[in-house]
DNA sequence: TAAGATTGAATTGTCAATCTTC
DNA sequence: GAAGATTGACAATTCAATCTTA
């Protein structure tokens, strides 16, 4: 592909960048609910939960990292408290607060999906970008997200003492 | 950010593309809806649109472009007619086809928002982004994306003649 | 019979209002 | 009053079935 001008290049990234994303999300979503009956949005849910503290988040700080509305988090959260993979605790310190925390069910479910997800990711994204590309991209995405990230403060997760800044990790495509 | 082993440079790097998609297309979405009551998957439509021969695309060809589900697309452009911006065809060659043409109303609308969605993506993502990072994402995401695309066939354009050798493969495959 | 496109039913997500607790 | 979360009404998408034309 030309790309002429200085410009030029980086729209080209930009178009390739939105590309990627799309096939990816999809493709890496039907192998994940073919082999396990997960959709990807549940999966995000239950990686992050793993990640956090107690395996709880809070409503708030969920919605966040999924990338989701609060009310569309609420109604996802129902979803899955139904198929038992997660369950919904009070929050100790502040009564207004809702945790949302993995089940025994959940962790399981996530375990198995896991390598299915992982080898996807590596098939289909990893073994197609060298390790020096990895680290461009890498280093210039982040310029972009901070720059992009001027929005929610973050909220001191619930149980802990106040040590411990909730990792915002990556999620699977949410659209508008 | 600390990237151990050269699997975990891509995995991190696949990780941002996530996180700098969610936060982008989000930001772009809403200063174009901001300025111009238009959503971002309007926007995508109208674009492809006028970038096409005629300023017409078939209903499928056009869904395979904005990454929609076919019948998701018949109710986009039915409420895009319903706004005026886009008008319906139907193919001369093959009755079964409908095409999606652009209004001058639609065109208008384009040319409008165009400028505010340029300087969005040089704001918020070219700005961030060197001449070489740009280079090593496109070269790597060019290799991602083809390796993803082993599914739709592509279909000939309507108004063309018959100058169409690939065998149209089974398009089944294309959405689940 | 298969391809192109649309429709109906059900799923998923969003916005504005609400309820509870701080 | 403000923050956390949920609910109801509504918008946008998807899947399966349908209709038309090739």
């Amino acid at each position: 592909v030309r790309t002429d001008s200085p410009d030029e290049a980086r729209l080209e990234a930009w178009r390739l960048l939105l590309m990627a994303h799309a096939r990816l999300v999809d493709v890496l979503g039907d192998e994940l609910e073919a082999a396990h009956g997960l959709p990807l949005t549940w999966y995000d849910v239950l990686v992050n939960l793993r990640a956090a503290p107690e395996h709880a988040l809070r409503m708030n700080d969920l919605a966040d990292a999924v990338l989701l509305s609060r009310s569309g988090l609420t109604r996802l959260v129902d979803r899955m408290t139904a198929a038992g993979l997660v369950e919904r605790r009070t929050c100790a310190s502040d009564r207004r607060g809702q945790l949302a925390a993995l089940t025994p069910a959940g962790r399981a479910a996530l375990r198995a999906a896991a390598p299915t997800h992982m080898r996807g990711v590596a098939e289909h994204f990893a073994a197609h970008v060298s390790e020096a590309e990895a680290a461009a991209m890498s280093a210039a995405l982040t310029r972009v997200v901070d720059a992009a990230s001027r929005r929610p403060g973050r909220a001191a997760a619930c149980g802990e003492a106040g040590t411990d800044p909730a990792p915002v990790r990556a999620s699977a495509g949410a659209r508008r």
